[in-house]
DNA sequence: TCAATTTAGTTAGTTAAACAACTATTTTTT
DNA sequence: AAAAAATAGTTGTTTAACTAACTAAATTGA
């Protein structure tokens, strides 16, 4: 009994509770409408998605809308949707590839080339603004967590 | 010049890219994916969405629709509307409050009762899929995370 | 008591994610 | 070289989140 006890704690020693809590994404949501709210009052017109996209491309952009969608773990269909916009509202440009007439490649205009530095003061704000009191220990726990939930969910898949 | 340094460090130690990896939802994103992917496999035609109201609800129904916003950290607006589809799906049913004309009661109808087992089963596969390998301490220090950040979320509020 | 405020819920409009189905182009295979 | 398969991107449809504006009912407070 003791012992039938004491393998089943080993093998499962979180609760259900505690994974529903942690895995089912209330944390995203509210840092999801924080960061929004704080684009707000700083007069950045962008969603988040539109952001992570706009963060790839300041890294380097020139690239097709697979290589972004690819970057920024988003299905095609999503991805031609948030480029739209930011087409649309004059951040960036999409420019038939010369060598491959499938692909677009995407380039930021002067516009969203300029955008960059006032926006990423506001989100690295906000991002502070949310981990206040976190050790480097924590942070990287997390992060190890994370990797651990990644591999288990291309594993699951497979 | 070194001290300047350090001080930074000490009030700063975790990474930009760190904090922009961990909290801007990509996880998220792979998990709900995989709970979809998960559901549809063994026939449960739920979104994540829709099953963690339900998750509420066979803890206890006959509760207004704010308490089930509240529980699940949504709008009115978003529960409204979850509420219909779960409603239309023959999961829920709406019923006036006898004292209180504002408010909607929600019951769970004998559908939405004889789903939980079968539901549940399948969820809490996906969550142990997902938390293979994950030790307790690992866990508790990710729970003490997400709390340090749902409270700085409400300091930096108000 | 009755006007003002608060609370509960809905509706409208925008953005985004998922899947499926589609076109156009390139690469592979035979 | 031509057919088949793979790749890039778009469009349509459903679900869900957010904000804002709205109706109805209850509470408050002057």
């Amino acid at each position: 009994m003791v012992v039938y006890a004491t393998i089943v704690m080993n093998t499962n020693l979180i609760s259900l509770e505690d994974k529903y809590n942690l895995l089912t994404g209330r944390l995203f949501m509210y840092v999801n409408r924080y960061l929004a709210q704080k684009f707000k009052n700083n007069a950045v017109s962008l969603t988040r998605e539109q952001w992570t996209i706009l963060v790839q491309l300041w890294k380097h952009d020139g690239v097709s809308q697979q290589v972004i969608a690819d970057e920024t773990g988003r299905d095609k269909p999503s991805t031609t949707r948030l480029l739209d916009n930011l087409e649309r509202d004059g951040y960036i440009v999409r420019k038939p590839d010369a060598h491959d007439r499938r692909l677009n490649l995407i380039f930021l205009t002067e516009k969203g080339k300029k955008a960059e530095k006032n926006i990423m003061k506001v989100a690295n704000e906000a991002l502070n603004d949310i981990s206040v009191g976190l050790t480097a220990e924590e942070m990287q726990t997390v992060k190890n967590v994370f990797e651990k939930i990644y591999k288990n969910i291309d594993t699951a898949k497979s």
